[in-house]
Parts: structure tokens; sequence; C-alpha cells
DNA sequence: TTGTAGGCGTTATCAT
DNA sequence: ATGATAACGCCTACAA
């Protein structure tokens, strides 16, 4: 591996004008500029971006800590912020919190030992703690939920939820139920709250036995809808906040000999690319996950660029969701 | 943030002592290594990462070059390598080469920049080039697809798809299609093997015509299964080699009026979480991804720790998959 | 066993 | 405009 000194020894200069030269910087004398510029392409130099991490106290890199990689909707996201954050000359260290508030403190930890230049955070309490991030200056930006005093961008998921139960509510379904993730995590309440601003501005039955929080995970929607359907009287709809729970909802619903649609409408969050695949079609909520990592990253990339001097206060980013109504909420 | 000089101060002695103490280095007395746990505790040091890792010209990062991180089963794999590289104390950096030969040799490049410790690798060409690493001597293990001259944690995808052929085959299927991935991706070409071993070891039609290769994504899946369907003969089963293609294969049947195992028997690669709601539920292969990023990310730290002797040559481990019957392979 | 000193490759400061 | 020099924080010969 070459070194600056080598491209500065083979252009006959010093070390200092090479890198001031590469980077950009003061000026340097054009003709300089195109001799070092040959002497570094003929030595195939890279500068070292531990050296220079080191000395510039920051590194090239995004800490990006989700919840959970194997859902869809947080891979979206990942691509969204690669995409960005490739174009930028970032890399991304992706990690997964699992929706564990200790895991994700010590991805914190990890972020601020590595130097990193920025953190998008989707975070999984509401304990986080971001002193530290802050006493190095390190910017952060929250994406999917929200976090005190940083940049956000978030879905506005409450409306969303809302829309939906309206929704379900215009097709003549009358006990509607939710199934939603855990309380603490922004997305599961505010879709809590959607759904019930719907159900308690209409005339249909409001019963707070109808409503279930459980993990975002196949087996906690499976559970809960389990529960719902053996209820004296059971929901002839639900409203699911989570992708992986629906599909536990919707074996719950089989098992029960349940159609949906017919005998039981529903509407989960995330468009899966298997919601047409099955008998009757899901109705979802399209997030724009894709969108939300894009975004989110650009804000960082600013931040960053903008160098602590925090030109302006943290900035809150809502994108809208989108209903796709199919046949799982369309009585036949 | 403490550095080893505050550690040194507080605890009375040299930096170099503080080093040796806490990496456990050449032998120092037991009563200096306490003193200087607890000032490096009190002062709550941590070695800066970027400062070691440019003395000892190596990082504590493992790249994960993968195809596609929106496809479930790389994503299993990604977390398999994460929890090993996580509690070996290494950080997993992620990165989406898109089955592109351009942007893998990109994140090549990347990767012996940021001097990574070793390179996890699903090469999405033939024509990878790894003189550069090997220069350097950072160790490369191939998953999921062989690499030459490197160690290797491979599914035995041939004999899978032989056996899921077979298996159709003994449901009475008779005019047996494939659908598999370009030509030069290795999964794509053994299963298209396995697939033709099985055909020509039997008495049914063996046409080259009812073989189609296209991208491991839903569009290709369609477009393929709606050229077979549209056969003068068109194929009475189907072997699709992805997930991805299957979403596209089942939503062409689906337009075609062909019923998923009455009409056309279908089995595809990966065990996804959807395969049972459908109906009929999904025949599948399921591949040990998590087991394969497991092993592999194991593999690559035997490597590095044992430092470029190459104690052993590049060694194969082969994992087996599971065919899982259901509904769309069986005639009703 | 412990300390001293040099260097990993860059960039920023201070001269010139 | 350019060059010499120091420093980022750590590790490791080598010396004591």
């Amino acid at each position: 591996m070459a070194t600056i000194s080598d491209v500065a020894a083979s252009a006959g200069v010093s070390a200092a004008t090479v890198s001031r030269a590469l980077n950009g910087k003061s000026t340097v004398a054009p003709e300089l500029v195109a001799r070092v510029r040959k002497a570094a392409d003929e030595l195939g130099y890279h500068p070292n971006s531990l050296a220079r991490s080191l000395r510039r106290q920051e590194t090239a890199v995004l800490a990006l800590i989700i919840a959970d990689v194997e859902n869809p909707f947080f891979t979206a996201i990942a691509r969204g912020v690669e995409d960005v954050a490739q174009t930028a000359g970032y890399s991304v260290v992706l990690c997964n919190s699992d929706e564990n508030s200790d895991k994700e403190r010590r991805y914190l930890d990890v972020a601020i030992q590595e130097q990193v230049a920025g953190v998008l955070l989707s975070p999984s309490g509401a304990t986080t703690d971001l002193e530290l991030l802050r006493r190095r200056g390190t910017p952060v930006v929250a994406v999917d939920r929200p976090l005190d005093d940083v940049d956000q961008v978030l879905v506005d998921t409450r409306q969303a939820a809302e829309e939906a139960t309206c929704h379900l509510i215009a097709g003549g379904y009358r006990r509607i139920g939710c199934i939603t993730g855990p309380a603490g995590i922004w997305t599961a309440d505010a879709r809590l709250s959607g759904y019930l601003r719907a159900v308690r501005a209409s005339e249909i039955v409001d019963d707070n036995d109808l409503v279930r929080r459980t993990e975002y995970r196949a087996e906690g929607g499976r559970a809960a809808a389990m529960e719902l359907m053996r209820l004296p009287e059971p929901p002839d709809a639900l409203l699911v906040a989570n992708s992986a729970q629906a599909i536990g909802v919707l074996e719950a619903l089989a098992g029960h000999g349940a159609r949906p649609g017919a005998d039981v409408g529903v509407v989960a969050f995330d468009d899966v690319p298997w919601a047409t695949l099955i008998d009757p079609p899901l109705t979802v909520v399209a997030q724009p996950a894709y969108e939300l990592g894009a975004v989110a990253a650009r804000m960082l990339l600013d931040r960053i660029a903008s160098g602590g001097r925090t030109p302006h206060p943290p900035e809150v980013r809502t994108l809208e969701a989108r209903l796709i109504e199919r046949g799982s909420s369309r009585r036949p």
C-alpha cells in the first residue's frame, strides 16, 4: 500500500502538499495538483482512512441501529440509508438491537468508540441515553420512532391507523380489534391511538378488551389473535400493527376457520410482497420505508457537513403512509 | 475521552505498562494490573480502536458482502454472522452488492481500504478478483457460493434440487419445468444441474425448453412462468430456485388460473414465513441460512486468529438443505 | 518486570 | 503557496 510520502516523493513535493492537493484544501498551484494526481494514480494511492480518522477524530462511517434485520420494513430503511451514504462516500454499519435496550446501549457504545460520524437510530425503548454522543458532538437522527432533541424522520402512523380503521368501519365491520406492539414503542402506541380515535369517533363498539399488545413477531400476533377469537364476542375485524404479527394473525384465523374479509376484516401495516398471493389478498398500510431511510441519511449527512455548528434546531420530517385496499378488508 | 496516558498517570505507571496490563500481554506485576484496571474503570477508559488499528494494521471489523439485503435468505445469513462476530468483539459492515460485479468490486476496495480483519463474500459473478486481499493477507470466506482457494461454506444445493425434483416426479408430475437464476451464479447452476440429473434419471419428459434462467427477483420469476405457461405444451410442475422468483411465479400461475398442486406442482427454494399462508401451502427447500452465516463467521475468525500462518489449506463445509413437503407439490 | 522512544499515515499549525 | 513539524492514541522493540 502506497502512502502519502510515497506520492510526495514521486511527485517531488512534501506530504503536506499532497494532502492539500488531494483534499482540494487551500490553494495549491494547479500544476502541482496535476503532478500529485498523476503520481497518486500511478501508485494506486488511497489515503489510509484509519490514519485520517485518527487525525481528524472522525470516521466516514454511519451507524444504523434498527430493531430487527429480518423485518423487511427495516431492511428497506437500511437500503435507503445505504444508497444515500454510499454516494456520499460513507460506509454504514448495520446494528441489530433486537428491540432490546441493552443491546441498543451496547451498540451506541460501540458507535462512540468507533467514532462514527453519525448515528441513525430507531429507539427500542423510552430509555435511550444520548448524553455521551451529545458530548462528543456526534449527530443523531431518529428513524421511524421519535427521540428528544434530535432530528427525526417519522411516518404519520397514527393518521394511517385511523384511516385504516375508518376504512374497516366503512366496510361495515362493527367489532374491530387492534393488535399492536409493546407499550413504550412509539409506533405501537401511535397505531393504537389512531385506532382508538377512529373507533371513538364512530358509533361502533368500543371495547377495551378488543385491544392486545404483543411483541412485533409472528408468535405474538398468533397468540393475540387466538385470544381475541376465543372471546365470547370475538371481533369481526382486526387492525394489525406489523407484518410479522400479521403472519401469526392470518395463521390463527385459518386455524379458526375464519376467512379474512368475509368473516374477519383484516388490515395490516407494511406492504409485503406476498400480500397479493394469499386469498383474499391482504389490505395493507404501505409505509415509505426506503424513503424514510434515504431522508434520514440525508439529514444526518447535512448535520455532519455542518460540523456541529448546529445551524438549525432539531427538525422533524413526517412522511405519509398509504392504505392499499384489497380483499381482506371487504365483505364479498 | 480518556486516553491511555490518562490511565497511566492516574495509576502511576507508564503508558506501556497500561497497554500490557490491559491486553494481558507479557508479565506485569499482579498488583500493577489491579491498579491499572481500577484506574481504567474509574476513568471509563476504552482503547481508541482507530489508534489501535492504525498501529496493528488491522481492525476489528468484518465485511459481509451479500447479493441482496432484501432477500430473507441473506438477512438470515447476516444474522448468523453478526451473532458470532458480536460475541467475539467484532463489528460487521454489511454491504449490498445487488448481484453486481462492479458494486462488489467497489466494496472489496472499501474493505481493503478500511483494513477489515476479514471478508465474508457471496460472489455475484465468476469474476471476483481477490488478488489485492490476498496480498494484504486478509482472509476471505465464501458463503453460499464457491470461490477458488478460500474457505467456503456452501449448501448442497444440487442435491437439494435433485431431491425436490424427484419429489415432484414421485408425485406424478411428468413435464417439470425449472426456473433458475442467471448463468454464472453458482447456486443457479447447481440447482439446474440437480434438476437435470433427476429428470434424466427418470422416464419423464426431458425438454430443454422447459428451463428458464432469469434474475433472482419476482419480476424474473413472473416473466419466466408466463412464458412457460404459454407454451403449446406447458409444464405440469415447476422447480423455482429462489423465493423472490417464487412470488412472481405464483402470481403468474394465478393469472393463468392454474392452481398450485392440482394443476402445476410447485417447489421453491427457501422457506419463507408466508409459505403456509397461501393456499395450498408452498412446498419448499429450506436452507440453513443462519447456520451458514454462523459457520462462515467462525471459520473466518479462526483464520484471523491464526494470523495468516495458514495452518490448514482452504476448507469447504457443506450444509444440508431440507425439503418441506406441503400442498403445492401434491395433487389433491 | 518496567520504562523510553519511535512509528503507524494523516492533517493542521506555523513558519517561510 | 509550500514545507517542516507536531500530534492524533496506541503498541512494541529495545534498553534498563
